[in-house]
RNA sequence: GGACAGGUGGCCGAGUGGUUAAAGGCAGCAGACUGUAAAUCUGCCCGCGCAAGCGUACGCUAGUUCGAAUCUAGCCCUGUCCA
């Protein structure tokens, strides 16, 4: 469908919708008064993730186009510590931590969004305000009468558990019901319209329209983005290393660079039109790239993405050290670097010391099956003692894509 | 509270007394080929140690045994059904 909005115009032609509850409806109100519009997120780590970062571009796109964007954080329903993953996530967090994780997660969103007081500016709440004050008979009478536990059944998030046999514990089973009840008293404090979120928050947004509807009834709309995936079907953000922060002290501006500049080749279109300000007309001549070329538009992802979540002296430094060190077989500043004391170094001990490897056991495989290099020649013997000459560098690699500096200790 | 089933390496999943640091698959890492991509083929894939070797590991604890992931007891956890 055409949409006359630009917020939807926008949305639309960069592949961030999934799902619209009324798409005609919050089409006509954004293009007739700024719109409030609001994304829940977790406050369980320091820092969000790539995973998050669809929603986060999300706000930006309302603001950039005329709205009001509001970021909630979850720190009441983490108080209670989210259900939905396995173990790990069972971990209940003290007040203060949740504090420190909004602090810091904060920080990210200060680059993508600009806060304030006017009308269009950005605001940051956490529905720890609202939900710690809940008494749980008033929820129950104010609340309850509006869910049904055959609807409750029916949404995916239940349904799924039930289906595979999965516990789903009563705790998890109200989430939907907090982060409904969130949505109503957003619309109360902030006269906020809109939620979106990822396709898997799909019902919860449904029924804090619905609650909203019966108890003041007033209007709300929802829209969510399509799961993002990476082209080989693994979820976005999440590598075997670990995720891919999106704060700087959680991973190093370079190796964020990294995470974009080698994605596949079949994501480079999407991804720039999800998480860039680039015009659309220059992604689509830099996703019709082919072969090698690809690889130019992919710097160009990854220098745009950086620029935008670590600013732009990161994304330069990140690049620079990436084309000396890629193109040009030199060192860039940007490498995680190792001192090495004037005795030297056995060449196992500098692979675990740099983290190229997780142990020395690892890392003596990895130079027995020839894939370290020192100054990019070939080293087998993990005993090699390494010794840097005093104010000299060496580089040190292991495979194509880690390299780091050696320094004289 | 009761009956039954189950808890194995990042995940899935074989294994019912020694030859099992534990088959196989997935994920991951490296090599070859390339373009810091994908696909494919090959190797690796608990830790310490230069090495010989040692230490840990099959929910937890105690036991049987020359020897246990495998047998016994108790406990914890999960699921299904019943109350």
């Amino acid at each position: 469908m055409t949409y006359t909005s630009s917020l939807l115009r926008l949305l639309d032609e960069r592949g961030y919708i999934h799902q619209i509850t009324d798409a005609q409806g919050i089409d006509a109100l954004a293009a007739k008064q700024v719109v409030p519009g609001y994304i829940g997120f977790d406050a369980t780590a320091p820092s969000l993730h790539v995973g998050s970062l669809v929603q986060i571009m999300m706000l930006r796109r309302l603001q950039q186009t005329g709205h009001k964007p509001i970021v909630v954080m979850g720190g009441g329903t983490t108080k209670i510590g989210d259900p939905s993953g396995k173990d790990e996530s069972r971990k209940m967090l003290t007040p203060e931590a949740i504090g420190a994780n909004i602090a810091s997660i904060r920080t990210v969103f200060e680059r993508l969004l600009t806060f304030g007081d006017g009308p269009t500016d950005a605001v940051m709440v956490d529905n720890d305000e609202w939900l710690s004050q809940l008494g749980y008979i008033e929820l129950l009478r104010t609340v309850g009468p509006h869910f049904t536990i055959n609807r409750m059944l029916t949404f995916d998030s239940v349904k799924l558990r039930l289906e595979r046999e999965q516990p789903l514990t009563f705790l998890e089973f109200n989430y939907m019901i907090l982060q409904a009840y969130d949505f109503r008293e957003l619309s109360r404090r902030q006269g906020c319209r809109l939620q979106m979120g990822g396709s898997d928050q799909w019902g919860n947004i449904v029924n804090g329209i619905e609650l909203t509807r019966r108890m003041d009834g007033t209007e709300l709309f929802g829209l969510t983005t399509p799961l993002l995936t990476t082209a080989d079907g693994a979820k976005m953000g999440k590598t075997a290393a670990g995720a891919v922060w999106l704060n700087e002290d959680q991973l190093p501006a370079y190796d964020f660079w990294q995470y974009w500049r080698n994605c596949d080749d079949r994501d480079v279109g999407r991804f720039l039109r999800l998480f860039t300000d680039l015009p659309l007309e220059e992604i689509a001549r830099l996703e019709a790239l082919e072969g090698a070329g690809i690889n130019d538009a992919k710097v160009v992802l990854a220098n745009e993405v950086t620029k935008l979540c670590r600013g732009e002296e990161a994304a330069r430094t990140a690049a620079e050290t990436a084309l000396t060190t890629f193109a040009g077989g030199g060192l860039g500043q940007d490498l995680p670097t190792l001192e090495v004391p004037a005795e030297g170094i056995r060449l196992a001990a500098a692979c675990t010391a740099v983290g190229f490897t997780a142990s020395n056991g690892e890392a003596k495989r990895k130079i027995g099956e020839g894939a370290v290099r020192i100054d990019d020649e070939p080293v087998t013997d993990p005993a090699f003692l390494i010794t840097v000459d005093g104010g000299a560098t060496r580089k040190l690699s292991l495979g194509r894509k880690k390299h780091a500096v050696l320094l004289s200790g």
